[in-house]
DNA sequence: TCCTTATAACTGACCAGTCAGTCAGTTGTT
DNA sequence: AACAACTGACTGACTGGTCAGTTATAAGGA
């Protein structure tokens, strides 16, 4: 028996958690690792005893991210219903979600933009892709072959629905103002589902 | 009259060039003065003659991409033509525009992933945004005064085709082998404006 | 109950590398 | 001679990462 409990997993968390509340205010250039300690009430070399270095701590949010995206939609492979309903929930479900970490969503697009030349980066967005469309692209096939929508390539169809939703959340991150993402969300998906009926 | 030609305006250039391509291959941040300095033929002091800082310089080719992107649509405003050709014409335009800097894409991205913080960038991007829907909602609207789409909110389906674009965008600067640009944008636009007619 | 001890957890001064920006000096042209 | 153009060694600020030393706590013995 060890003399102390194991409090990795509960630092881990604690670091977590300021890492993402310093790097939304500075970004992850000006951030510094004193700076993220001060924030989780340590010190700066207790973050090297629970991270290898800051670029680790950045990519375990990452993981996060993306984890938290995958879990809620699972449940549409087996659903019965048609097509054209599967797409609302599923674009329901989207905007649900999203609401839900809306704050994380800037940082995501920042991390993405400062590490897409990085290829374990590529490599995630390209698995998350890759889910995305194994999800997507049967549904609209479904859709096709029961004659609810209009012929054609589904995995395209697919990937305008993936492009509609990350363009408008694109758009929204850099004018929040202009783009209300909830509204231009569901009108963007409402009006591709009328380009799609048969 | 000074006893030499004034060089500036072909430094500013010829500087401009070797960091656009310094850039491209190493980001931003890894980029060093003295790398641009070498690729241009020149030495890290003089890049400070012509540019006031390194930010300066990201500045300036920021400045040149949106210019470039904003010239070839003008033309729009006063064509005769019904809507839904303008649209297809916009559309080409963009395509065809995104083909000559296709390799500064990237760095676009990751330029407003870094600095979306400042407001300098978001200002520049709600102009751009501001221009380009000012361009496309009166097109939208045409269509619908003239019966050639169906009612709706003109603005919120220019909001839509710019999401395609920029999503479309987006995904490719991930993942090029899934996603062909000019494909996938066309067929993206293609969807869309199936849903828009009347 | 108190003491000893092993060791996990933690600290923060320090190191080493980096690089934007400067400036005293050089070059070349008129 | 005058001056614009240019150079590149140097500086100063910064910060990711290290590690020798400190603290806190559970276990075991007296």
């Amino acid at each position: 028996m060890s003399p102390k409990p194991d409090v990795s997993e509960e630092r881990k968390e604690q670091i977590t958690e300021a890492a993402t509340k310093v790097f939304a205010e500075q970004g992850f250039d000006k951030a510094r690792m004193d700076d993220i300690a001060t924030e989780a009430n340590l010190s700066k070399g207790t973050l090297y005893l629970y991270f290898k270095s800051k670029d680790a701590i950045i990519k375990h949010l990452l993981d996060k991210l993306f984890e938290r995206e995958f879990a809620d939609l699972q449940s549409l492979t087996d659903d019965p219903r048609p097509a054209s309903e599967k797409l609302i929930t599923f674009s329901e479900t989207m905007i649900t979600e999203m609401q839900t970490w809306t704050r994380l969503i800037p940082i995501m697009y920042e991390f993405l933009g400062r590490l897409f030349r990085q290829s374990v980066v590529q490599k995630a967005f390209k698995k998350y892709m890759r889910f995305y469309l194994d999800l997507i692209t049967p549904v609209i096939q479904q859709g096709i072959d029961e004659g609810e929508f209009k012929a054609g390539n589904a995995e395209d169809v697919a990937i305008t629905i993936g492009a509609i939703f990350e363009g408008t959340i694109l758009l929204w991150v850099y004018d929040s103002e202009m783009i209300d993402l909830e509204k231009h969300l569901s009108s963007g998906m409402k009006l591709l589902m009328d380009g799609l009926k048969a």
